[in-house]
RNA sequence: GGACGAUUAGCUCAGUUGGCAGAGCACCGGCCUCACAUGCCGGGGGUCACUGGUUCAAGUCCAGUAUCGUCCACCA
């Protein structure tokens, strides 16, 4: 055997494993295979990005199940690849232009995307590299990019469909627009932003109103109230003459009860070229549009003396000139919220454009009936909800935007005839009247493509083997963040395009917190880079850690103290094989083949098939925490404090060949199928382990390959021995209770202590035949002894009806050991009280059920008896 | 303004049908025992946020309060 290093370095053993997996071809799927599909399509992350704690615990979970199902005989496919991510590289470039003094328009459409391309292939494959660093066992060989030609095919067959069947349509809207990203935002892509503002009170005539942004006063084309508000009854209907910044303007007052009488004066301006509200109030009264703000932020021709200036210098403006003509009533602080681009930043402006849309309704009606029905289901539970609100509510999906990096609009206009021609193939010339056409110069917003990425990756719209294998996908593991950005859209297209669920289950996982509970972000500087992470304590130690706080449904925080625990225990795991793998000398089957397990054998194998149950019923369940939690235990506490320890006695001491050889088997095998339980959490140090342990059998050339490929270990009902579980109890607590006294005592762990023991009837014949293994495991001579007496000046403890005499004449400090028990004296007649207590009250002996109950009465007489057997030590003592 | 979540040991969190409050880290004491000091053995520590209710029995169920957090929302 050669020499193993007493610490485990991960280092060495992680960066050849990868390689030697991914040679073997062992992340690949067949089509073709007869074994059951389980497939997952990773959430594409952006081309431009670097692994971040999210993508680490989100792949992380996702290569477990793999892992996990792979080895449990299902025909296993993990798609790979990334997202074009549209307007977060587009914005990228421009910046990078910028830097240069540049835009976009100076260098043009074609070279901006070959500057984007090149971008991609420079940076796309950073996130791939770092999945693989991570041990991701993705398919590689069917790595895609949402802008490949297949992809793209899938775009453009989606967006011709829906246009055919009338679903997409073009639409003069009242849109937000990002003044600097220079697009249109779907209603998702602008976030809120509670921000202090002025509330001006402005004069209109008669009537007063309050504004946050009294520069779209120069947009108006109305005031209104409410209906039913008779303090302005008599106004409704009439033309009013308002002095205004630039002379008097004429207004209509209209009545709509969009307006809520009871908020500021009841009164509103109506701008309908600069306010959704407004906009909708305008069409329901046929009112004039006014568009004062243009694309680039700047006050329009429309603004007469403000024309050019900025929007924001504009409202400071105009309040200025108001206050001058006695126009403001007052100004009042307020704090409402902002609507800013989640790209820019910058606020955005509601305005009036024609844009691209889908009308989802009739997709999200069926999209709510798939999870109402079980078909799809999502975990944790509150967020179904969550799902069903914005379902129910939801309106047009703008689709297009006005961006050069990604998939552009299959539209064609003629100027001509004035006819649009939406296109499979690109045209040319106007099929109506031959005349040139113009491509739509926009392209589709980036949840678009990813919204087909469950199918268009397995080669939608052909209909290949893939395809038909593995759609509908198993699960989707992803944020809560991008549920209404990636997962409905792909609820909803995946139905209405495969007439099929995209995924059966989505798992969303919790939000990754450092260690003070802020969510990670680049510009609060708090990021650790999880490649540096993994460097430090090993990728295993990352994994684990992950998985071990992936509870359901909660932020996680993440600490270095906690990924160093579970450093720790990867260095237990290893030296805990660094003990099997050295005691192996010798080792025969056939000889082990003819002794008889000892109970810790046959406990150790049942403890492993509880073990085993519990992670795959975890697993099931995704509850990886819980999985990774009976993992731990079972490896620490279990295997490697008891099994391990009664298992040197065999290998050391032991003259009985055929026993050393039973112990060498139940490591080999116990440790063995631990490490396959194992490898989904830790597929490093689990493999190279498992290859230095000895596997024979007739299936061993393959089954040796790669524990990668090793069956996941069964839960049978066999597996367990109750009955072995029940005989090394006593054992187990009668040791702890030896130590307990010793180290309570202050007796030096190097002290070899004189215990007699006085078993239940149930326990005498085990006991009787363990005390060896318990003096060896307590550094105690012990005597199993039914009937005994209490020996003089002796420690008393009673561990489940058995009582544990430790002799300490000679080794101990009398006045020290008489206060012990007395406080041991005074906690169980505390306990004799409140037992006595609660079985003295009729309501509940006559009404908790009779188990309960008895329960309860054991347990006060075992106190009972043990104060009595304390009282008696203490006595012994004086 | 709505919806949802959280509140359990010093810290981070488990606690799935109501039935003996748990883990890891930290802390205290003792150990370099021939796999591991990234370790071993033992120990202390909790009014389960608060108030009421249901129940023989509540961390768990119900109602309310407080604090924190997240998401959604067109009150200008």
């Amino acid at each position: 055997m050669a020499e193993i290093a007493d610490r485990y370095d991960p280092s060495i053993v992680e960066s050849r494993w990868y390689r030697e997996w991914e040679e073997r071809g062992l992340f690949g799927a067949d089509p073709a295979s007869p074994k059951p599909p389980y497939c997952i399509v990773i959430p594409p992350p952006n081309v431009t990005g670097s692994l971040h704690w999210g993508h680490a615990l989100n792949n992380t979970l996702q290569d477990i199940l793999i892992r996990y199902k792979r080895m449990d005989g299902y025909n296993a496919l993990w798609v790979p690849g990334t997202d074009h991510a549209s307007i977060a590289v587009h914005v990228l470039l421009e910046r990078q232009l910028a830097a240069e003094g540049k835009t976009r328009h100076d260098i043009g459409r074609e070279a901006f995307l070959e500057c984007a391309w090149k971008w991609k292939e420079e940076s796309g494959g950073t996130i791939i590299r770092q999945l693989k660093r991570l041990g991701a066992s993705c398919d590689w060989s069917r790595e895609r990019f949402t802008m490949d030609p297949g992809l793209s095919r899938a775009v453009r067959e989606t967006f011709v469909r829906l246009f055919e069947e009338g679903l997409i349509y073009q639409d003069d809207y009242i849109v937000n627009w990002c003044p600097s990203c220079q697009t249109v935002l779907s209603d998702l892509e602008v976030e809120r932003e509670e921000r202090d503002t002025d509330f001006v009170y402005i004069k209109y005539g008669p009537l007063t109103l309050g504004t946050v942004r009294p520069e779209t006063k120069l947009g108006d084309t109305a005031v209104a109230v409410h209906p039913k508000d008779k303090r302005y009854a008599k106004y409704v209907g009439k033309t009013l003459e308002v002095p205004s910044v630039e002379g008097t303007i004429t207004l209509r007052v209209i009545a709509d009860s969009a307006v809520d009488p009871k908020f500021g004066t009841g009164v509103i301006k109506v701008t309908p070229g600069h306010d959704p509200i407004d906009f909708e109030i305008g069409r329901r009264h046929n009112l004039s549009t006014r568009t004062v703000i243009g694309f680039d932020g700047r006050m329009t021709a429309e603004a007469g003396k403000y024309a050019g200036l900025d929007r924001f210098e504009a409202r400071k403006r105009i309040v200025e000139d108001m206050q001058q003509l006695g126009l403001i009533e007052r100004i009042e602080p307020y704090r409402h919220s902002v609507g800013l681009c989640y790209r820019s930043k910058t606020v955005v402006e509601p305005l009036i454009s024609r844009q691209w849309y889908v009308n989802v309704k009739p997709l999200a009606e069926v999209a709510t009936k798939a999870v109402r029905g079980r078909r799809i289901k999502i975990l944790p539970r509150p967020w179904v909800k969550t799902y069903y609100h914005w379902m129910e509510n939801i309106r047009p999906w703008c689709i297009s935007r006005q961006l050069w990096w990604g998939h552009r609009i299959p539209a064609w206009y003629c100027d001509a005839d004035g006819s649009v021609h939406v296109s499979r193939t690109d045209l040319t010339e106007c099929p109506k009247c031959g005349g040139p056409l113009r491509r739509d110069p926009d392209v589709l917003d980036t949840w678009f493509s990813s919204g087909l990425w469950p199918f268009s990756t397995l080669g939608w719209p052909d209909d290949t083997p893939d395809l038909r294998t593995f759609y509908p996908t198993n699960v989707l593991i992803t944020g809560p963040d991008i549920i209404f950005f990636w997962v409905a859209r792909m609820a909803m297209l995946g139905l209405h395009l495969m007439d099929e669920v995209p995924f059966r289950d989505v798992y969303l996982h919790a939000i990754v917190r450092d260690a003070e509970g802020q969510k990670m972000s680049k510009s609060k500087g708090n990021v650790a880079d999880p490649v540096v992470v993994m460097e430090r304590y090993g990728t295993d130690a990352f994994r684990f850690t992950l998985a071990a706080l992936a509870g359901l449904g909660r932020d996680i925080r993440i600490s270095d103290e906690r990924i160093e625990g579970y450093r720790n225990f990867a260095n237990k795991i290893w030296n805990a094989a660094r003990l099997v793998l050295s005691n192996l000398d010798g080792f025969d089957r056939a000889l082990a083949a003819k002794g008889k397990p000892s109970v810790a054998d046959r406990w150790i194998g049942s403890r492993l098939h509880a073990t085993t149950a519990a992670v795959r019923k975890a697993l099931d369940a995704y509850r990886f925490n819980d999985a990774a939690a009976a993992l731990y235990q079972f490896l620490w506490n279990e295997f490697c404090d008891w099994y391990l320890e009664i298992a040197k006695r065999s290998l050391y001491q032991t003259e009985d060949s055929i026993a050393r050889a039973v112990t060498q088997r139940t490591l080999v095998e116990t440790l063995e199928a631990t490490l396959r339980l194992l490898h989904p959490f830790m597929p490093f140090i689990s493999e190279e382990i498992w290859q230095r342990l000895p596997h024979e059998g007739p299936s061993r050339p393959e089954a040796a390959r790669s524990i990668m490929i090793a069956a996941f270990p069964k839960a049978g009902r066999k597996g367990r021995d109750a009955t072995a579980e029940r005989e090394m109890a006593p054992v187990i607590a009668v040791v702890s209770a030896i130590r307990t006294v010793r180290s309570e005592s202050r007796i030096l762990p190097a002290a070899e202590l004189e215990v007699t023991v006085r078993p239940s009837p149930a326990t005498a014949k085990t006991l009787k035949a363990a005390a060896p293994l318990i003096g060896g495991l307590a550094r105690a001579r012990v005597r199993i002894a039914p009937g005994a007496e209490r020996p003089p000046l002796s420690a008393h403890v009673v561990e489940s009806g058995v009582d544990v005499f430790v002799h300490l004449q000679g080794v101990v400090d009398v006045t020290a050991e008489r206060a012990r028990l007395g406080k041991e004296i005074d906690k169980a007649r505390k306990e004799i009280a409140f037992l006595a207590g609660k079985l003295s009250r009729p309501d509940f002996v006559e009404r908790a059920p009779a188990d309960v109950v008895a329960r309860e009465r054991e347990r006060l007489g075992e106190q009972q008896q043990i104060e009595a057997k304390l009282t008696q030590s203490l006595a012994g003592l004086a």
